[in-house]
DNA sequence: CATGAATGAGAATTCATTCAT
DNA sequence: AATGAATGAATTCTCATTCAT
């Protein structure tokens, strides 16, 4: 196996590179985050991310591709927590606080994608990447509220505009937690969100 | 009163950039968004924008504040509204509502600048002006939370992080409201949004 | 006329730039010619070509044309001379000399589009452009001659290449001429080309 | 002669590479022709190059030295056929014919280094490789010239002039040959040619 | 010897900002 | 006050060249 060295080497430059794509552009902005930036914080020449990645904009979708498909990873694997409802929910918000935490600097790469930019042409493009990642998330997550739906676990309503407000009210409470210096223990924060969204906030 | 009608004249050309630069940031991407295009859809000449505004900077975080101070009237209206806290909730998620609705471009720059861009100074800045007008709207929802705590009308939990919860989880129902052919109707929305926070999804 | 003013600035503006890159190219070819020369030698700034030509492409394709053009006309003009075939000979000779001398610089832009470089798509281009150009002044010489030869005048035979073989060897000589420190008068290469041309060079 | 293997070995890798060079140029023209596409043609690793030419400067003019001193050699021989300046002239020409056919892909690279390009170092530096090549060739034949005009054949004038003449006027209609899809039969042009040199064209 | 990954100087292009009219 | 032509800093990307393996 002489080529698996190379392929690891190759592997390794690839996530160097792509790790650093994701500090710069959480400490720049998507659109303020340069190649040398990028080069330097990886410690590499620019030319050598162009023998990796196609161009900037390859970059920048490998980079969060990479990023969503382990945060996808996560909140699948909560969905298959064996249980009702609630214990999915939980498991759903403990992966979510349990990514941002590892991912700190990638919210904002995230929030940069899901709202893309650019020309037509580029946003077509991202569009076409990135916005199934995501929507396929808010999917599962649908699937799973409609199945305890039929099962009478929970009261009937849309279950694709349920997905979104949890996602992203969970997301902001999350996000929150990662800017935060000393955040609340997770589990006052996942009985605050499950809490809420099982039982509402009705005393 | 001579003056006044330069100082009219003044209003109406702050207007109408900042409208410009509204829909131009709408529909390119905050990076996307140039000056020429921005002057182009004002209908005036690139340099009269730096007459108005000090530079792209200034335009952009004048453009935003403009805006978020009126969605920031509208909520406060609707957090004044007399009653139970559900007659508030429910006013604050019309008012956002109405707010995307006859702003539908706005969410994009409102994405934009919660999660800015730049380099550190530029970031600074905008920190400095953008995110206190988003906490302090935070901060009132929170504060009406707390009162409604108090009289017993809601559970004892963190009241900045339930606003949060409720802002973020709403405004993103809101917005793919906004991104909807054919949304269904306010009130349905609304009564889900409203429901699910006060009473939580258990049947 | 209020726009003719500006118009007179935008011709001026386009004829000092496509100068200067003749100059440019002149001296360090069409592959080492970068933006910046050319716009030093214009007294210009690197963006400002950029309000008048597309990109690079497009500054050196109209640099050539417009060139080309000039050469053309010549040409067709002496074409036009009244009298034998010999007068109309010596006529576009003396044409092509007055070319080349008024733009010594220009020969070598000339080879470089006769022969482009780049890529297919770029080569293709240019064909289209440049090479028509070239073609129609090779075509113009062969009906000419073969005027002449259906009135007699000179000998039949294929007129398309008896018009290159006239075009390049007397540029040849003429280039070198240009080249040279102390040309001889310009009779003295007329009479050789045209001379060898119709006489032959038997003694 | 132990040597002797290494050698063999040495002169075809500077065959090869050459010989890559050369169509890689043809191909994509001088600016175009990367060291990358070179050694892939010539089927070995960017860095062997270098062990064989100093840089690109270096493989590009041992690449036109070598091909010119090939034709050269043609023409050399051609001149030194026995008999009167006709019988010669006929023997040049149909050398050339013979060059450029076997050597379709050369001319580009003959044109681009007979109007050398890049930066003044660099075109010193060809000039003087390259253009005493060339000369030495016109010089050659202005020499067969001007014996023959001592001998009384051909009429006096300026023979150095004269064989640029005859060089450039042939290679054009050579060329243009070479990119004929179906050329008339080689005595065809060099009757042409030859016929049009010594007896003119006038019936 | 041969390799090809890594380098970084250098080129084209864009666009916020200025300033003469 | 309004204009928009001109500017040049900043950015992306390419490719000749080097050097550790």
């Amino acid at each position: 196996m002489a080529r698996s060295k190379e392929e690891v080497v190759q592997e390794f430059r690839i996530h160097t590179i792509r790790d650093a794509a994701m500090r710069v552009i959480a400490r720049r902005g998507m659109a303020a985050a340069t190649m040398q930036e990028i080069a330097d914080e990886a410690g590499v020449a620019k030319g050598t991310i162009y023998l990796y990645f196609k161009d900037r904009d390859d970059l920048v979708e490998k980079t969060f591709e990479s990023a969503m498909s382990d945060l996808h990873k996560r909140v699948d694997e909560a969905l298959e927590t064996e249980g009702t409802f609630e214990v999915k929910l939980r498991a759903v918000v403990a992966a979510q606080i349990g990514f941002f935490q590892a991912n700190r600097e990638f919210f904002r790469l995230y929030i940069s994608l899901r709202y893309p930019e650019g020309n037509a042409q580029q946003q077509r493009r991202q569009k076409r990447h990135c916005q199934p990642q995501y929507k396929s998330r808010v999917e599962r997550i649908a699937a799973v509220i409609e199945a305890a739906m039929e099962r009478g676990e929970i009261r009937k309503m849309d279950p694709m505009r349920l997905a979104l407000f949890i996602i992203e009210g969970s997301s902001a409470v999350i996000i929150e937690r990662v800017l935060d210096e000393a955040p609340p223990p997770e589990e006052a924060d996942i009985e605050l969100i499950a809490g809420t969204i099982l039982g509402g906030i009705r005393s």
